[in-house]
DNA sequence: TATTTATTGTGAAACAATTCACATATACAA
DNA sequence: TTGTATATGTGAATTGTTTCACAATAAATA
């Protein structure tokens, strides 16, 4: 439960994947101008139980009233603060296929404050073409486009084929956390954080759940 | 551990995940020849336990021999037919913006037997135009169209407001399973499987990882 | 054929996550 | 000012998941 070394508690990743979710739920609340949220209420816009809410929740601190509930506006600031996504990260996409071209329009990034900085690939015919205001770089520029940049994030929607090799510059180049769309687990040094998105696994999990009435809970 | 109505072991979630690795695991296994795979090796591959393997493995079947390990091609023929992916899945794609029309294209679908078949939007400047040799289709149309052509999953990469109005119609249609995009949490009836994909999350998962030093396990 | 080696399959143990339940605190009404 | 209703924060209990450890068994070898 608490780590020997930094006596911190051990936060979960479902905990922290419902920090994102509750932070949604706070923008949202914050638009309709509540004031305050209960545990119970927020849980129930989530799925989830309010003793869930309480419990992530006081993993990082002690944001509400008793009797009242959290205040929302202060709590999404707070858990904006704990994701870390109280500013501006700058992001680089690598690969402008179908996935990379998509993900430069994807407003979702932008709007939480991933804002895609440069766009590389190596295909000569997409380089110096221009999406969404960005012009297409040349991935042989990509060491020190991302050190000038400041690029702390990167985007990986190359075919996995290459996949390997251009995350080996992206270590090089002090790039700490990867999103990979390429379907292959990539290896990085322990210090490299890398999430990887597969989409044909939720259909997958779809299709599991479908042919064998499968029933979560 | 044991349903008491149906007597079958609960699969968890994160086994059901696995079992995709697995099968990814097994397709390449395959093409590098291998006939057999121990549990050592295919954990090794997918940064798991061999115990882990072995259990998930165990609430299906005895798949492996003990000394040897497991047949790949058997093995993945296997997992294909608990993921019920033995098979061609009918998928409709409803809306063709950013990612809707990235995902028409992205060949991973096509590869594990997501077949899209029609495609809906209600922009009138798309609808009649052509994506990887697909028409796109009035989502007026979109309740006896997706009947007619046998339509099982649908994946929905249409805005956020408009994302309930659409389930309620897709559900209307007898479909069981969504692979949703819109960053908002669908009502549907219990017999519905929705999958959401955010992919905000797993950069907003990245953001906090970096700030917090955050080591998992 | 007997022996050694490798590896599965699986109860039991250990660990992790979730839920319970209640003491505590605050708001609000009378 | 007091009483009542509401809702947090959190140890403890429960439930779920992963890992351990070893008997069982098949292959390879002598």
């Amino acid at each position: 439960m608490v780590n020997r070394d930094t006596g911190k508690k051990k936060i979960s990743e479902s905990t922290i994947r419902r920090l994102s979710l509750y932070y949604r739920a706070l923008s949202l609340l914050e638009k309709e101008n509540y004031e305050t949220i209960s545990s119970r209420e927020l849980a129930k816009r989530e799925k989830l139980t309010p003793a869930q809410v309480r419990k992530d929740l006081s993993f990082f601190g002690s944001f509400g009233t008793r009797g009242l509930g959290y205040p929302v506006s202060e709590l999404k600031d707070r858990i904006a603060k704990i994701l870390g996504i109280n500013r501006i990260w700058n992001v680089a996409m690598i690969g402008v296929g179908n996935i990379g071209s998509a993900l430069v329009s994807y407003k979702e990034f932008q709007k939480q404050g991933f804002a895609i900085k440069l766009i590389f690939d190596n295909d000569q015919r997409k380089i110096g073409s221009n999406h969404k205001g960005l012009i297409v770089s040349d991935i042989k520029e990509m060491p020190h486009l991302l050190l000038e940049h400041n690029i702390e994030m990167v985007v990986l929607a190359v075919p996995a084929i290459v996949a390997q090799y251009i995350v080996d510059e992206v270590v090089q180049a002090g790039i700490k956390a990867i999103l990979n769309f390429a379907p292959i687990n990539l290896k990085v040094p322990d210090d490299v954080f890398v999430r990887n998105e597969n989409m044909s696994m939720e259909l997958e999990y779809l299709s599991f759940a479908i042919s064998n009435n499968y029933t979560p809970n």
